[in-house]
DNA sequence: CGGCTCCTTGACTTTCCTCAACATCAGTGG
DNA sequence: CCACTGATGTTGAGGAAAGTCAAGGAGCCG
């Protein structure tokens, strides 16, 4: 399978044939983009639901005085917010980072599938609450972490879910984010971006290069970072 | 109407007679807790949906250094996550702050009742969605504002976000949060928020005392403080 | 009254930002 | 093939913001 959406939904709920021949219909078409296109800017009306199928997005907002936070990153596989088509207006901009291939699936469409298909229904739910988890897990770092710290739980982070949708694997991935989106996801200066990068590089962590990232020490990162992959769920309840 | 839950979900979506009769139906037998007590911990199996009825709770999460950082706050008429009980454990904790009343709906209570009645299914996603818009605006808060700034935001977001639930009107809240909380959800140290806040009160845009907030100046405290209420979703969409 | 929690203040230190300059790289068009 | 351009990465120096440590004050409750 190289569809990487449907390989995340299948980690997420055991998946008919069928509930996967539908997914792949739905996102059989993707546009291409090209980096630094806005998929859906802030008061927008929130539209279709966006499925990154190749490249890389992120959510942000732009603040008054011009500076800008990311809020999460969109990877290959990764789908935006289920009900949000409920809401007026949407609350933050998304846009790529690198060329993508998106596929939009539209409202109709998804409620749908997930009406008939109820693995795919769960998946999503799923999907959402670990988004959300995700969120909550960027929280934490943002108060409470120091830089450095900061930086490696969110390379571990990229690369854990990387492995999820088969991105990523042996301690190696595709990371094309240049080091100014990653000081607006990690709500510091570009230049402290650079010096904290350096320093994980010198302690022998991981290496970073060219928009690709290798995990060198695992343990060591995982320790030093206070990472605990919970909120990741990669055991979900069995059960139900 | 005296049950905040209801007040606000009423504010998200229509609600029929029935529907409103089931939801007090659902919260009629709140159970009180004293403060600082867990309702439920990081790695604990999800149970029950909470509604906290009266009294403040807040999610947070301890790191292993000891430093704990709060995500969320939940302040009368809030509900905790809908789909959770999907998930194998909790990535985090819950804790009261205050003397509170909670009622508990257990899972299977919950999906009927929003599987019989839209109305309080709509209702609820929505809340769920606004949950979301308030995780990704502390994210920008935490990431991109001074600590002034978000000191300002926070105090502005639980006065609206209590005028919704009707436990804050005409400028006046009560908010019973020891600066420490504060300082665990602003993710700053606690005398360095007693600082932020006294700079507050001096310049006349807020008064803070023996737990009940007044905000003096609500035009020059948003401005301030980049205040953009769209993430609370005030308006809805009318259609479907 | 004692004991607890919470708030307040001052002095010192650390972290990270800002500013500024320069290096590197990929893509573009001559 | 090479010069030009724009985006990105790197380095150094100085300064502002916020943390830490330490001590004391205020309020509340048994």
């Amino acid at each position: 399978m190289t569809n990487p959406f449907i390989m995340k939904l299948c980690g997420f709920a055991e998946l008919t044939d069928q509930e996967v021949k539908a997914l792949e219909l739905a996102t059989i078409k993707p546009r291409a983009l090209g980096p630094r296109k806005d998929l859906i800017r802030e008061g927008d009306q929130p539209g279709p639901v966006f499925v990154m199928l190749e490249g890389w997005a992120f959510r942000y907002k732009v603040l008054p005085n011009g500076s800008r936070q990311v809020m999460a990153f969109l990877m290959p596989g990764d789908a935006c917010d289920l009900h949000i088509g409920m809401l007026a207006a949407m609350d933050h901009s998304i846009s790529t980072a690198t060329h993508a291939q998106v596929a939009t699936i539209s409202r109709e469409t998804m409620d749908e599938l997930m009406l008939t298909y109820p693995g795919i229904a769960r998946a999503m739910y799923i999907a959402q609450l670990v988004d959300e988890g995700t969120l909550r897990a960027w929280i934490v770092s943002l108060g409470r972490r120091s830089s450095t710290e900061r930086a490696a739980h969110l390379l571990l982070e990229l690369y854990l879910r990387g492995v999820r949708t088969g991105v990523a694997g042996e301690g190696k991935m595709e990371l094309p984010l240049s080091q100014l989106v990653i000081a607006d996801a990690l709500g510091m200066s570009p230049v402290h971006v650079n010096r904290v990068l350096q320093e994980l590089r010198g302690s022998g962590a991981i290496e970073l290069r060219r928009g690709v990232l290798r995990i060198q020490n695992p343990v060591a990162l995982t320790a030093f970072s206070g990472f605990d992959e919970n909120y990741l769920h990669r055991r979900l309840r069995t059960s139900n």
